[in-house]
DNA sequence: TCGTCTCCTATTTTT
DNA sequence: TAGGAGACGA
């Protein structure tokens, strides 16, 4: 037995990678060892059973997870390697196959995947075709729902034969329209991906049998979160061998707002019922406090319990509550004891994470940082790819690469302006459509100004434009032939004229071009280290890989990131701020107590990333999304856990103005305590700033009373009563 | 046709 | 608050 692998690993954790025959179900905790056990079985079925890597298909969450986890078994194997290991994400290994065997249900091999961006460009266009009231049908939320109706699988043909609603019908009509869109346009959306997926291997038996009988063994990580169209391909791959290992928690679940769907746990195990369930309980991440906390949070859920973990890492320190007089304050807050930290050489920068539930709470973390010269790298974010002037410079490549994408020829047709404008564009989309063909068919086919002109009805100004465009795009596509990336992009920025363009604008123009030559450059770093040389897999990379993936551990700096993000990381030291109602849990999700319990194990998720330190904050006041500074309320998730012995920080941290009221909760809880009376409904009140207003709801938040007030001029506020200093001017009838 | 200005809205999480 | 959509003038 080879001792790297073994040695490792607890007697639950060999069973799991022992059992090698058959379906497997590997349910536990977080920092039980899951993933762990994934990269062991791997390893194991390598070097001890001999199994050739190239059948061994092992799917994980993201990219990142997936490069650590070939990482780690080709350090831990000797003798033999795993380098032709498939292991990725779904989504990549979609692309794979499809590049490989799409055209056996029809696909262009040159196909480009459209991203969000590009999806609601489709669906717009569609709303607007078949007359549909934008107002009433967001393209977001259409958005939304077809792409649910993907992830189940069902098709515009199957919808459209059964929807009950008005809603639906709507929906089915765009659905359609918006599938022949991509279709013609040889594009596919991330749904697609999965979907064309399951398709080519339930229509071709050939390519099925190939599949299925290359991978001998199949291994899902984070399988909570797969949703139908994962789960079908799953079935489609495994059943020759049905050596199916998934790996995952219930109560790590948080992404089925993406359409995930939990009960592919249970389906699993109806499905194979001869499944073997194998239950890991050590916890090997965090302390004893950290645990404890996790789970009194999670007993909240009435759901899921499955068997409680424990730890031999000790009790370690108590849990630390705090507060912020505002969002700028708790980043400091936060800034200061990492500060403290890494002072007091406890820990180094990279040990410590600041995790939140939007991204819009980076920015005052990102400034607090900055002030304070604090190292720091945030993870997703503003992302770089949807800089207006990225998506020119990616519209064209994706142009390059398959000239029928009329989506992205519609994005640079005039940029940079080139006399080309919506009138004129409108006319040959329609003479397009009504020949069935892609603008660019029709641009190769009548490339001259006089028969466009005459054809399409255009100016001559116009039609003399769309002939330079033409001939533009027929020079950057043969010119483009056998060069790289990144030199298809200086070709743009210069022979497309993209730098002169961006040097007009005075205000940012510098550094919008210095985005683009950042562009440039790591194309040339994609492959420099990675042989990424063609234009199609470029466009698949950057499609695929996203933010994270690229995170560098290595890296001495603070990290920054979203809750959902976090999933599958850990560090020593968590803060998670913003631990406020209407935050965590998000206001979106408060009504419905299944997306409750989402936000619930949302939490869960970032308190369990936890090995030794754990900061829980909130701010006292947050600026609204509506307008100004609005009081915040505890989140309940720290009722949850209100039992449990917590620590504040240490006064020292702050440089608060010491005359503000600072409402650090004990004391405004205490002192007021008295004093404080609900409120009735109805009640006249006259404030300070907001003046005069009308009490509309009066609720009990710990030992304080909250008013939701209408103020005549102020609109409506939610005020503490202990704080707003009311005072009670009358009653209404 | 293009660029600027204003107004209006909606406001999460992302492969 | 910010970002997009629509209006309007050059
Ligand atoms: N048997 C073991 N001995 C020592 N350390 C272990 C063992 N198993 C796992 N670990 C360590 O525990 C930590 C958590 O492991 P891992 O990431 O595999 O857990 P997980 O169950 O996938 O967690 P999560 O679900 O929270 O992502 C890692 O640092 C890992 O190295």
């Amino acid at each position: 037995m080879n001792d790297q692998i073994f040695s490792g690993l607890n007697c639950e954790q060999q069973d799991a990678v022992t059992t090698t025959d058959g379906p497997l179900l590997v349910l536990a905790g977080p920092g039980s060892g899951k993933t762990r056990v994934i990269t062991h079985r791997i390893s194991y079925l390598v070097s001890e059973l001999l199994i050739d890597s190239q059948n061994i298909l092992a799917v994980t969450f993201t990219n990142r997870a997936a490069n650590e986890i070939k990482d780690r078994i080709n350090n831990m194997i000797t003798g033999r390697n795993a380098f032709n290991l498939r292991c990725g994400t779904f989504h990549s290994f979609c692309v794979y196959i499809l590049r490989q065997h799409g055209k056996f249900i029809g696909l262009n091999q040159n196909f480009v995947i459209y991203d969000d961006n590009d999806q609601l460009q489709v669906i717009t266009e569609s709303l607007k075709e078949l007359q549909i009231d934008i107002k009433r049908f967001p393209s977001r939320s259409v958005l939304a729902s077809i792409s649910k109706h993907k992830s189940n699988l069902i098709s515009y043909e199957i919808l459209s034969g059964t929807s009950k609603n008005f809603y639906d019908e709507i929906v089915a009509r765009v659905y359609e329209n918006y599938q022949n869109t991509l279709n013609s346009n040889s594009a596919l959306d991330f749904d697609d991906l999965l979907m064309k997926a399951v398709q080519l291997l339930q229509n071709s038996k050939e390519i099925s049998d190939f599949y299925s009988n290359k991978y001998e063994h199949l291994m899902i990580d984070e399988f909570q979160d797969t949703n139908i169209a994962q789960y079908t391909l799953m079935k489609l791959l495994g059943n020759k061998y049905q050596n199916i290992c998934v790996v995952g928690d219930p109560n790590q679940s948080i992404y089925s707002w993406r359409n995930a769907d939990i009960r592919n746990i249970l389906s699993f195990q109806k499905d194979y019922p001869n499944t073997k369930i194998i239950h890991l309980s050590q916890n090997y991440r965090s302390t004893q406090n950290i645990l404890d906390a996790a789970s009194k949070l999670i007993a909240s859920n009435n759901a899921n319990v499955i068997n409680k973990l424990w730890t031999d890492n000790g009790t370690g320190e108590a849990l630390i509550v705090d507060e912020g007089y505002s969002e700028k304050e708790e980043a400091e807050k936060i800034i200061h004891e990492i500060e403290r930290l890494v002072k007091l050489k406890k820990y180094k920068w990279d040990q410590c994470a600041i995790m939140y539930r939007v991204n819009a709470q980076s920015r005052v973390i990102e400034e607090a940082c900055l002030s304070n010269r604090i190292p720091y790298k945030i993870v997703g974010g503003i992302k770089f790819y949807s800089r207006k002037e990225i998506r020119d410079v990616i519209s064209y490549l994706k142009v390059i690469a398959n000239p029928d994408d009329d989506i992205s020829i519609a994005r640079i047709i005039n940029v940079p302006p080139r006399g080309i404008g919506t009138t004129s564009y409108n006319k040959l989309v329609d003479f397009a459509k009504k020949n069935n063909k892609t603008i660019y068919q029709i641009l190769t086919t009548f490339n001259k100004a006089d028969e466009l002109q005459q054809l399409i009805g255009l100016t001559r100004r116009a039609a003399a434009s769309m002939e330079v465009f033409s001939n533009l795009l027929e020079k950057l596509i043969t010119e483009s032939v056998g060069i790289t990336p990144s030199e298809i992009i200086q070709k743009i920025i210069t022979d497309v004229g993209y730098q002169a363009y961006l040097q007009q604008d005075e205000t940012n123009g510098l550094d919008r071009l210095e985005n683009v030559m950042e562009l440039k450059g790591l194309a040339l770093q994609l492959h420099e280290t990675e042989e990424i040389t063609s234009m199609t897999d470029y466009l698949d990379r950057i499609a695929l890989v996203s933010d994270i993936d690229s995170l560098d551990p290595n890296e001495n700096s603070v990290t920054l990131i979203t809750l959902h993000q976090s999933k599958g990381l850990e560090f020593p030291v968590v803060f998670i701020a913003g631990m406020e109602e209407g935050l965590l849990p998000h206001i979106r999700s408060m009504d419905d107590p299944v997306q409750l319990e989402e936000e619930r194990r949302l939490c869960y998720v970032g308190i369990t990333r936890a090995e030794k330190l754990l900061y829980l904050l909130r701010a006292y006041k947050r600026y609204g999304f509506g307008q100004g500074s609005q009081i915040s309320i505890p989140s309940r998730f720290l009722s949850d856990i209100s039992d449990l012995n917590v620590q504040s920080l240490e006064k020292t941290t702050s440089n608060i103005n010491k005359n503000m009221i600072i409402p650090s909760s004990n004391n405004n809880q205490q002192e007021k305590v008295h004093s404080l009376d609900p409120i009735e409904i109805g009640t006249k009140v006259l404030h300070k700033t907001f003046g005069e207003g009308i009490v509309l709801l009066c609720t009990e938040s710990g030992n304080d009373y909250v008013v939701d007030v209408h103020f005549t001029s102020a609109g409506k506020k939610k005020l503490l009563v202990s704080l707003a200093n009311l005072q009670i001017i009358g009653q209404t009838k």
